[in-house]
DNA sequence: CTGGCCAAGATTGTCAACCATTTTGAGATT
DNA sequence: AATCTCAAAATGGTTGACAATCTTGGCCAG
């Protein structure tokens, strides 16, 4: 509801990096919009908090600008809502359109980009998909659920751009932030297992190049990993 | 491919009314926003060209700031592309991606809205839709397409809106402009009369407030306005 | 002639300071 | 209690300057 002070937004971790080496991940906007979008769907902003310009560039350091555009980007994937002059509120999802809209709409994007991608997956993707489910493993053991749906994220991503549609692989970087949002704020989460398991399969689909089977595995995985309709789980 | 000359754009007739009073549209990043989407749509832009920031803000009399949100706004309605450092070029879409996936998920957006829609059109969302059929109708006998195509994408969003879902609605404002430059890029217009005579038919079923009408109809509309795949119609 | 290297130019990314515009909420007034 | 007024808070937009990065075209060596 109200103004997040900065002691509880508590971005400051990743917000002085700005000169690591190792973390140079290009345009600043860039990392604005990936330190707010995490912070969204990993729950430290909810629905219903304001946004404001002034502060945030202040807890992150740089200016106005590169927030004003994160902002916009985070409207374009649904986290946020903005208003002229009155400014960007976070977003909620409502059950029903996670399973009516968006999980339809993820299932449109996959089963088009993963029979397109058939035919184009060279070896090295189908590496960097093991590669993935290799991390998946090791999120696994670690217990980090923020590294198991990064891989997840990674794997679907590989082979959506694999399929080399541009509007397909668009529409899918604005989809998927709200999907996830809505599993991190209701904790529908599978278990590790289950997540290797299903992604070796669909890998193993994948490099049958037939296009019956993976269509089959993969409906089968969208549709399971978001089983319609929660059970009355309280949610305080 | 080569950077368009001022003289080739020609957006001066809309670009200079900043102290109009009857057009007096809100903040300016929406007018730039417009007016380059237009530009796009209407084809003034072909794929492949560039948006250069300082070209643009110069030829509209704006400063770059509200140039760079808009090209970010377009970038996520799938109008152009955008890279760090090397800027924004204007996109094509694909036959097939339109078939395959932007239509469909035009579908499951408006399936979804219009059976929610069903409960909660008032009278005057009833003639607001009935206003649109009669611009229609004048767009028709003034031959003007532009004006047609506007009201007939008034009057989805009129219903996409009165859904009250947020989520539904953000994506078909994502979606329609890329479905909107297909078509005026490959000329696939139906004829006026038909437009009409469906949309009359759309409201009609609206009225009834039967879903399974309502759906009914709606599916045939979308699917006639798209038909698949187009015929061996040359376009050089 | 070919290919690679490099400097110059073009363009985007960011900053900072500033003012205009609009919303909003707290008082003051009726 | 309802309404009006007004100042504070935020966003929208401008300007001018730099920094960072890509691109291009010419030069040089092989």
């Amino acid at each position: 509801m109200s103004t997040p002070t900065p002691s509880e937004l508590r971005l400051p971790v990743q917000m002085a990096v700005v000169a690591d080496p190792g973390t140079k991940a290009g345009p600043r906007v860039q990392q604005v919009t990936e330190i707010l979008r995490t912070a969204i769907i990993s729950g430290r902003f909810e629905p219903g908090d304001r946004l404001i310009e002034s502060a945030l560039s202040a807890e992150l350091g740089t200016s106005r600008g590169p927030v004003r555009e994160a902002l916009r980007q985070l409207e374009n994937e649904g986290l946020v809502m903005s208003f002229p002059y009155r400014g960007a509120v976070v977003l909620g999802v409502s059950d029903e359109e996670v399973q009516e809209v968006l999980i339809p709409i993820r299932l449109t994007l996959e089963r088009y980009s993963w029979a397109q991608a058939l035919e184009q997956l060279t070896d090295d993707d189908f590496a960097e998909l093991g590669k993935q489910i290799w991390l998946m493993e090791q999120a696994g053991k670690a217990n980090d659920l923020i590294k198991l749906v990064e891989a997840d994220l990674a794997f679907h991503e590989i082979v959506i751009s694999a399929s080399g549609q541009l509007h397909t692989v668009q529409l899918w970087r604005t989809i998927w932030p709200r999907i996830r949002a809505y599993f991190y704020r209701y904790e529908r989460f599978r278990s590790f297992e289950e997540t290797v398991h299903e992604h070796r399969e669909l890998l193993e689909a994948l490099q049958t190049r037939d296009r019956a089977v993976v269509l089959g595995v993969l409906e089968r995985h969208i549709d399971v990993a978001a089983p319609p309709a929660a059970p009355k789980v309280k949610r305080p």
